[in-house]
DNA sequence: GTAGTAACTTTACTGCTGTCAAATTATGAT
DNA sequence: ATCATAATTTGACAGCAGTAAAGTTACTAC
């Protein structure tokens, strides 16, 4: 029998049971006795090593996404990759895109929890942005805020918004052959806004138009 | 006293009760005494009017939310605007996105509901777009559907994932002053994409880069 | 080996939530 | 006036979720 005791091994089974029960269910709808049966422990020994339902679901947080949140990846030295990277990054990770979509769903607390890290983090990336800016790879006359969020919106709406997506293009999300296509825009967008005029020198276009 | 009975009247009530109990807290985190109470009834008779906690979500969403569906409005002449317009009309629809957000973040169904109207609304947009590009007012050597996808990105996502939005650029998403600078972005954007090359001839660039 | 501690189980309960059924009150037709 | 019907209130309950506390089993140090 494996019966032998390691409570470091049934805490992680636990936390990994919670993450995707959390994930799927939101913080209301999840059921701590269905995260009991996913682990394979009797609810009560989930409220023995976390306390209580609140705390299980920040120790989820903490353990599962602070990571994503603290790992700082490598800004690609061409512009027009911003959107398509970042696009790659929030693919891979469905889990904590659906952690961010419940927390802006819910309104459980006006502070988001480690605000201070995320923000710290989201700083940093805005401060490189600046720094292309400064070296003319990034058009100045646009606020490098405003661009961040850009990107926050093409990488992140699709992956969380999936029933629009496949309302719009027909395809899950998680669908290698989305992904492909989305990529294959992001690209284009990308050297189209940032490839053509990377310079501040007014980007003339012919102002035919109006 | 206003005692006077009306089926109407009370049905509107607590229809409105649910409106903004649903969106604040979703469908498991809702509580029906706490409609009962807006709607300053007993919660038997949100029983009695319609049929249990499902029902009543099914019923908000007919009401309250499928005009929004099926209105159309008309696209913007210049192709530069179709960012701007689009969140301007989601800017105004708080309550509408609360919902989206909440449909995405749950899986309760696959098939998300009002789907046929939705579905016909999204196409109907897709034709328009589509139009535009026949007529070189966008791009040809773009996919439609993820032009159409990219505007609902940057449309929804700002207001979707208000916590994001402000962690970034300091402000609330219903800040005028934030949405007045988005605005500005977005317009940027649209110039950028689609009145500097509308053509499909291809969009030459000092192919300076790489 | 034994005592102590921590992991796990069992039992039980409390509070809340959605729902049902019956009683009451108003409304409208005849 | 009366009677049927629908609106609304009252009362009650059955189920479940989270939690607490006590009991049992395994592991560890001495």
């Amino acid at each position: 029998m494996g019966k032998i005791r390691d409570s470091g091994r049934t805490r992680r089974h636990i936390l990994d049971a919670a993450t995707r029960e959390f994930s799927e269910r939101g913080f209301d709808g999840a059921r701590i006795v269905e995260i009991a049966r996913r682990a394979r422990v009797s609810k009560q020994l989930i409220h023995h090593h976390f306390h209580g339902k609140e705390a299980l679901f920040n120790a989820v947080h903490d353990v599962k996404f602070r990571p994503e949140v603290e790992w700082h990846e490598p800004l690609p030295d061409r512009p027009s990759r911003l959107f398509v990277e970042r696009f790659r990054m929030r693919a891979k990770d469905q889990a904590y895109i659906r952690f961010l979509t419940w927390e802006a769903a819910g309104r459980r607390r006006n502070s988001v929890p480690g605000e201070q890290a995320r923000r710290r983090r989201i700083a940093q990336y805005g401060s490189e942005l600046r720094h292309m800016q400064a070296e003319g790879k990034l058009p100045r006359d646009m606020d490098h805020r405003m661009i961040q969020l850009a990107i926050l919106c093409l990488a992140t709406y699709p992956m969380a918004f999936r029933q629009i997506t496949r309302l719009v293009t027909g395809r899950d999300s998680t669908d290698p052959a989305f992904q492909r296509r989305w990529i294959a825009f992001l690209d284009q967008l990308g050297k189209r806004l940032f490839d053509g005029a990377p310079r501040s020198r007014r980007h003339g276009r012919a102002a035919a138009k109006r």
